[in-house]
DNA sequence: ATCGTTGTCAACCGTTCGGTTGAACAAGGA
DNA sequence: TCCTTGTTCAACCGAACGGTTGACAACGAT
């Protein structure tokens, strides 16, 4: 899994990840404050950020002994370009087989007035 | 990771998932089309489908034999709302913290005739 | 200097994941 | 009825995941 589009979809199929990255919509944090909600070791919280910050959704810098956490939300971008791409290829998709099965329709009529159903948009 | 959206990022976390996905925006396919152009046994690709289905991604009917498979793009949009929901946020926050630096610009040049820079949109 | 805070690294554990092979099932067509 | 085609089920395997505990590095405070 290199390519960095899996890793951000991975990085937020994780419920927690995801509740991280909303919370840190709202302001950068240090880890202690990311971990409080959870019932989980730091550690763990710690490596949930690694896998943030390996996806590219966060960056750290380093503040005295704290490393506050900040969201990337420009990678965001990658996976709407993603999801849009195919949304929008699936739609057009659709409007031909609605204009085909319209036009189905049309000739049916003409050749023996027996119009089907299931044509509607 | 029992809910929906969680299952949606997993499934598109897969490269030749996401594959998948991007074939059947052209039209529907059966597993064995579908399997066609991967170097995995059919039973890898049926698994694959297994996942994608229980995300809500796709659909299965039968035909005859065949079982095609159908894209459900919907589903597709419960990611955008949740990503256009933090990315607004974020960019939100980005805009009011712009709106600090710049009052706290105004504030030093009027105290001192110091300008600083950075803080251009 | 040493102490407390903040965070990471390392090793381990059970579960899930993506893959395999082999057998089975489902539905025509001969 | 038997055969072929299309697909899934079951068992297994190694790697990765999410979690744990324990040690320790980095820094500020006293």
């Amino acid at each position: 899994m290199t390519d960095q589009l899996s890793k951000v979809f991975a990085a937020l199929a994780d419920p927690t990840r995801r509740d991280m990255v909303a919370r840190l919509t709202e302001a950068d944090a240090t880890v202690n404050d990311l971990a409080a909600p959870y019932d989980v070791s730091l550690q763990a919280v710690s490596k949930h950020l690694k896998v943030l910050e390996d996806a590219g959704l966060v960056s750290r810098t380093r503040e005295a002994q704290r490393r506050p956490v900040h969201l990337e939300a420009e990678v965001f971008d990658l996976m709407t370009k993603w999801i849009e791409r195919y949304r929008r290829q699936a739609e057009e998709r659709f409007s031909r087989l609605d204009a085909v099965l319209a036009a189905m329709n049309a000739e049916n009529a003409e050749n023996n007035r027996t119009p089907q159903e299931g044509t509607a948009s």
